[in-house]
RNA sequence: GGCCCCGUAGUUCAAUGGAUAGAACGAGCGUUUCCUAAACGCUAAAUCCAGGUUCGAUUCCUGGCGGGGCUACCA
């Protein structure tokens, strides 16, 4: 920020002392300069040339000369075509290093200053089956977000709503309880969610022949459907659920109990956790309140069957039914109800986003019209962090074709690879088994998280199980590596000095890696505003490649002019701090050694 | 059919409307008496097609082609 209200105002001066123009600063474009040149800074000045009447070549001479002689911190200046390179002084970059980014917690700010307060819901699993790819990246990009929210000075709420009830969850009851010989997770020896997850399989596998052999007996497919025993006595089991029926409620207790005992282990090994968790089975009830209320406002309208909808047409949407002609909700009822009862619950909230897949997109845009008609002036701060579906080689992910990749089983094999990796390489000497077991669980998870992360979330990604997750090049493990290596060099050189002293002159390597420091707090603030961890996560990368460049080229303890070196053990400070502090935002760990 | 998203090296990903479109993996070549070679360097390799707006388009607009998603009184 410093170099740029720097530049932005020299550069307004200059426009007008030289050419009487003047301008504001989203007029100015302004940009790093491209590596192939010389220089720290890019200014733009196509836009200049109808003003000026004077040619783009001309116009970057003339601010050129005018900024270096009057700014000292402006010391030199290049022009290509229409492109005014400025570099900024040694000592400016110096003296930027030496307070401004030296600070600790450099480029965060302070929990609560922004006086804004955000729930975030992520994650949101049914309690029918485990957890797979899908909700991985569900998890890590909530979580992130999440963090890199905090980072701005928002306060952040983690939410959870769990969808524990409902037909799906009653399938897995049902076909425990018929063909489950009172298998537990303790007798079985299965996690909980996986043993829950079998049954619901089970359940599928039995109700699919119960509708063949209907159709075979010459019912067509859909009564069948309809008609299959199984599926009726699944209603059944929903009916007396909801009319509390004990010997229901307890079986949906126990089976809910080993899903929750699983899925605590997920998230846990994945590292995400919540600030307030909900359960469908509590809020489910929600928004048929508002519905008549929204009826009385006419913003809903009673059908001739009695269904209640809403005619979203004028706004490109179509007609919703928000009430079946039953009175029983829909899912949007709840959605309806969830969201004023959370502005309720938390009158301070600015902000409710839902981390959910694109493919609900339209269901978001429905809800969020709909709020904003029934008047809830802060729909408008409801947002949809809608993200890509993770798509295998085959194409999506299909549970009943068996295409799933199982969360569980995925972090294990991470975890398997990091170790045979780390073995093959073998430079672990005098680790004890319990921190050799947390460094592979540091750089398998990393691995991974970063593989997902560094992804823009809005699009689509390719997972390919059988490429596995490198370890190598733009990857996790990479800036971990660095990380380490930093450490080492760190831990040798013992004291780390506060500040360099201002006769140094940085090369050019060094100038790179300050620059980019530089610019870690827009990187930050870019990334919050989008939503985007995978803008931390290449910035990251790109911090870290630089280092290694430098790491490689220049020798940082056996320097021999004292005061480069005390520069040089500062740097290389501050970039591990940034990296440890960008991949936490990630929810990835950095290792001291690997 | 209607609506929404996406098409960039062989592959997976980058690029606030700006310079010669960047990385990584894979391919080929090279670097270690030197702070950890999970590293570093070099070579080959891409904007789906056709128009338009602009001083300037991978980016914005229109049309085509190709891929995905949504379109329930399901969740």
């Amino acid at each position: 920020m410093l170099a740029h209200s720097l530049l932005n105002k020299a550069i307004q001066e200059a426009l007008s002392k030289v050419y009487s123009i003047s301008v504001n600063e989203s007029e100015i474009t302004l940009q790093k300069t491209r590596k192939e040149f010389e220089g720290d800074f890019t200014l733009v000045t196509f836009p200049y040339i109808k003003a000026t009447k004077q040619s783009p070549e001309q116009v970057g001479d003339a601010l050129g000369k005018f900024l270096t002689e009057n700014n000292k911190n402006i010391t030199k200046y290049n022009v290509v075509k229409g492109f005014l390179n400025l570099s900024l002084s040694n000592d400016f970059w110096l003296g930027f290093f030496n307070s401004e980014s030296s600070v600790s917690n450099y480029g965060f700010k302070k929990e609560g200053t922004s006086g804004k307060t955000i729930m975030l819901e992520y994650s949101s699993p049914n309690t029918n089956k485990p957890l797979h790819l899908g909700h991985i990246r569900n998890n890590l990009l909530g979580y992130s977000v999440a963090e890199i929210l905090k980072t701005q000075g928002h306060k952040v709420i983690k939410a959870n709503l769990v969808n524990d009830r409902g037909v799906h969850i009653c399938k897995s009851m049902l076909a425990w309880k018929k063909f489950g010989n009172g298998e537990t997770p303790q007798s079985s020896g299965m996690k909980g969610d996986h043993l829950v997850g079998k049954y619901y399989v089970a359940f599928d596998k039995a109700y699919k022949k119960e509708i063949e052999e209907l159709v075979s007996g010459g019912k067509t497919k859909e009564e069948a459907e309809k008609q299959a025993p199984l599926m009726l006595e699944v209603q059944e089991m929903l009916r007396k659920w909801e009319a509390g029926d004990k010997e229901t409620i307890d079986l949906w207790k126990m089976m809910n109990g080993w899903v929750y005992d699983g899925f605590a282990k997920t998230y846990s090994t994945l590292g995400v956790n919540f600030d307030k968790m909900y359960y469908e089975s509590n809020t489910y009830v929600l928004g048929k309140e508002i519905i008549q209320e929204g009826l009385a406002k006419k913003v809903f309208y009673k059908k001739d069957n009695g269904s209640v909808a809403i005619d979203l047409s004028a706004e490109g949407l179509d007609e919703k039914i928000v009430l079946r002609s039953d009175g029983t909700s829909v899912y949007i009822t709840q959605d309806i109800g969830t969201a004023i009862e959370r502005f309720k619950e938390f009158p301070q909230l600015n902000q409710l986003i839902y981390t959910v897949g694109n493919e609900q997109d339209y269901h978001f845009k429905v809800l969020f019209k709909i709020l904003e008609k029934l008047g809830y002036n802060w729909a408008k701060e409801c947002y949809h962090l809608s993200y890509g579906m993770v798509e295998l080689p085959e194409g999506k992910m299909k549970s009943r074709e068996g295409t799933v990749v199982d969360a569980d089983d995925l972090l294990d094999e991470m975890f398997s690879t990091a170790e045979q990796t780390t073995k093959e390489l073998g430079k672990v000497e005098g680790f004890s088994d319990e921190e050799l077991k947390t460094l592979y669980h540091t750089i398998g998870s990393g691995a991974l998280k970063y593989f997902m992360l560094k992804v823009d979330p809005k699009k689509k990604m390719l997972f390919d199980p059988k490429e596995s997750i490198d370890f190598n090049g733009h990857t996790g493990p990479f800036i971990q590596y660095t990380y380490a290596r930093i450490q080492s060099v760190l831990s040798k050189a013992g004291h780390i000095p506060a500040a360099a002293d201002a006769s140094v002159t940085l090369n050019e390597l060094e100038r790179e890696l300050i620059k980019l420091i530089y610019e870690y707090p827009s990187v930050l603030e870019e990334s919050a505003k989008a939503y985007n961890p995978s803008l931390i996560a290449n910035y990251v990368y790109e911090l870290t490649k630089s280092f290694n460049r430098f790491y490689h080229d220049y020798s940082i303890l056996k320097e021999e002019n004292e005061k480069v070196k005390q520069m040089r053990v500062m740097l290389a400070k501050q970039c591990s701090d940034i990296i440890k502090n960008g991949m936490k935002l990630l929810g990835i760990e950095v290792p001291n050694r690997m």
